[in-house]
DNA sequence: AGCACGCCGACT
DNA sequence: GTCGGCGTGCTC
């Protein structure tokens, strides 16, 4: 007997496309949340059931069947479906761009003939085995704060506050394992900021766990490996994942504790395709799934503070150095050179590092530029080596003899002489890591100087090999940016000088001082932490700036409290929600005369509360060729805004020429 | 997003 | 006369 005909509801990842009904083929089993093969246009596109229904409102005449079902394992959970419409909806998009990108392409392929045997491998990797790692006692701070959080049930968003060294990691650990051992189902979600700390972080997970499956992901890894961890997460049978922003969407059998380490990290917020904030995610994913999350870091963002100070979030406080010996660095002021010095680094930094070096102990000298200066420019003619194609300074490298743009990667030899008037005396403006290391050079002829940054050390490899350099004490002063900030103690480092914080000072983005802060409490952690007190000397004309004497005491407290206070004086974010309209063209123009439209269709339809901008280029104009403008839509209350947006975006009109794209919680507005 | 359809400029 | 440029619109 026939059965009634049914009909899918599916998704697919295409813009502005809802849910499409499809005829479900007799004798095709369907589930809600089963990935699906289906004919669209010409094309045959992966998608994912969403609901079945025995009718549909589409005419038959334009109904299609579905293909196949990828019946290789259970279907995607319930509360898989609802994180990526949560996500679609939040972030502007239709379900199917949020849902289908989010899996690994391996899991929305047709089967081809080694999908069996692949599946059989995958499904066979199993725990490290061996005898679990040392579990260090923990101190009454951390005992304490594991204590609150496994008392508490449900839905509950920690915010673990503690500095460098604090060892919030033993603490993530001990709440890993406990919530491991109430409940032999329970899954765990670690995300870390950076690719490079990810190994590091499974290695000491996995030690510690070695009777349980501990995966990895992160965007680094080959779709294949990829899959495997997906597929052990989505069964149930990896009980930690360990993994980059993009682990959020992973699928769950039955989360029980996210972690978030680095809260404050911009490497959470997605830049492209789905601008997600991974860290956001996280929190509705443990409201989700009636769960704790943990956010930790010693310098919290300052919309994580907010929530704090207004209740939503609860605070965990580690104040101890776990190493009993270790004491707060002492951070001393001293004013730059004047401006058109020939260096840098002032006498007082160098007769410090002097002293330092004297004394045995290495130095590290922090400055966040690359290469050998940010521009090479003619003193004849005023020009200046720029990209072509961006509107930007091509940045000197010296070593490599080449102009590279930073942006694009763009790259040029040095010209002999100005091109414009032919004067062969073209200087270098301005200072990167790679002249201070020449410099230092020069001026500390007996000390071996090591620089660290992306140009330097390139892979993964050479970087563990710089690393352990310093470690073994074969190296007296290290130069580095950003890279040596994060991650890596180095136990001998008496003396850190910070050359040039100004940069930051001066930059006109909402977040710079923060970032700042964050950065200088970062590197200002890797002085003095082998027993003997190490000094952090800071250059700059900013020295009655309270974000330095915060600095000096380490109070992030104080500084973040005074953030606050500010931002709510000038009604910003985190008082303020925020979207932000991006365009892009051929010209400046075409893209300007595109957000005008949308000014002016906005203007129709948004509420009085929701305040639109002007258009304005974006900070970095032109990139590869195209030229770029922003608009900035606020609103005091979220769901205005939200709905808004909602509308909004359904009234842009396409134009020839012009790309667009929305942005939920813009990091630079 | 793809992909087809369609309407105008320039080549065999 | 048709080859291909991309602007426009549709996909259950
Ligand atoms: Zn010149
Ligand atoms: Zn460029």
């Amino acid at each position: 007997m026939a059965e009634a005909e049914q009909f899918a509801a599916v998704i697919v990842d295409a813009p502005g496309l809802g849910a499409l009904d499809y005829r479900v083929p007799e004798g095709m089993l369907l589930a809600p949340g089963d990935r699906v093969i289906v004919p669209l246009g010409t094309r045959k596109v992966p998608g994912i059931v969403t609901g079945l229904s025995p009718v549909t409102e589409v005419p038959a005449k334009k109904l299609r069947r579905v293909a196949a079902v990828l019946s290789d394992t259970i279907p995607l959970h319930a509360e898989w479906l609802a994180l990526t419409r949560f996500a679609a909806l939040y972030y502007q998009r239709g379900w199917g761009e949020s849902a289908v990108p989010a899996l690994p392409l391996f899991m929305r392929r047709a089967p081809g003939v080694r999908h069996e045997s692949w599946l059989k491998k995958a499904r066979a990797i199993g725990p490290a085995g061996g005898e679990p790692g040392p579990r260090p006692q923990l101190n009454d701070e951390q005992a304490e704060a594991c204590r609150q959080v496994l008392a508490s049930g449900g839905y509950v968003p920690w915010v673990l506050f503690g500095v460098t060294g604090s060892g919030k990691t033993e603490v993530y650990l001990h709440l890993i394992e406990e919530t491991l051992v109430r409940d032999p189902e329970a899954q765990v979600l670690l995300m870390v900021p950076e690719i490079n700390l990810t190994p590091q972080l499974e290695a000491r997970v996995r030690a510690r766990f070695p009777d349980e499956l501990v995966v990895a992901m992160h965007s680094d890894f080959p779709d294949g490996e990829r899959a495997r961890s997906w597929l052990a997460v989505h069964e149930g049978r990896a009980r930690v994942l360990v993994g980059t922003r993009m682990s959020i969407f992973a699928s769950f059998r039955k989360l029980a504790l996210v972690i978030v380490d680095e809260e404050h990290d911009t490497s959470f917020k997605a830049g492209d395709g789905l601008r997600f904030s991974g860290r956001d995610l996280a929190v509705w994913r443990a409201w989700k799934n009636r769960c704790p999350v943990i956010l930790g870091s010693a310098t919290p963002s300052i919309e994580t503070w907010a929530k704090v100070r207004k209740g939503d979030y609860k605070l965990l406080t580690l104040t101890k150095r776990a190493s009993a010996e270790a004491t707060l660095p002492a951070i001393r002021l001293v004013n730059p050179n004047r401006k058109g010095a020939r260096t840098l680094l002032t006498p007082d930094a160098a007769a410090a590092m002097e002293a330092t070096l004297k004394a045995g102990r290495q130095v590290l000298v922090f400055l966040n530029r690359r290469g050998y200066a940010p521009v090479l420019s003619c003193p004849s003619c005023g020009w200046v080596s720029t990209c072509r194609r961006c509107s930007t300074f091509t940045v000197f490298h010296k070593g490599a003899k080449r102009l590279v743009c930073h942006h694009c990667g763009w790259q040029t030899g040095i010209p002999p002489a100005c091109p414009k008037c032919g004067d062969p005396d073209i200087l270098p403006k301005g200072t990167g890591t790679e002249r201070i290391e020449e410099e230092l050079a020069v001026r500390f002829p007996d000390r071996r100087v090591l620089r660290i940054d992306r140009d330097s050390v390139s892979t993964r490899h050479e970087a563990e090999e710089a690393f352990r350099r310093v470690h073994a004490g074969e190296v007296d002063i290290l130069v580095g940016t950003q890279m040596v900030a994060k991650g890596h103690d180095f136990a001998n480092v008496g003396l850190v000088v910070v050359l040039n914080p100004d940069a930051q000072m001066l930059s006109p983005a909402t977040r710079a001082r923060e970032q700042l802060f964050a950065t200088l409490m970062q590197v200002a952690g890797r002085a003095g932490r082998a027993g003997a007190q190490g000094e952090v000397l800071i250059q700059t004309r900013f020295q009655d700036d309270p974000l330095f004497a915060a600095l000096a005491r380490q109070d992030y407290v104080a500084f973040a409290d005074a953030v606050l206070e500010d931002r709510r004086a000038n009604m910003a974010v985190p008082y303020v929600h925020q979207a932000m309209l991006y365009a892009e063209a051929k010209s400046l123009a075409e893209a300007e005369f595109f957000l005008t439209e949308a000014v002016e269709i906005g203007m129709r339809e948004a509420p009085p509360e929701v305040r639109i901008y002007d258009p304005v280029p974006m900070p970095l104009m032109r990139l590869m060729n195209v030229e770029r403008a922003q608009l900035l839509v606020e609103a005091d209350e979220r769901p205005a805004l939200q709905a808004f947006l909602a509308r909004w975006r359904q009234s842009l009109r396409a134009r020839a020429g012009v790309e667009w794209t929305m942005e939920v919680d813009p990091l630079e507005a």
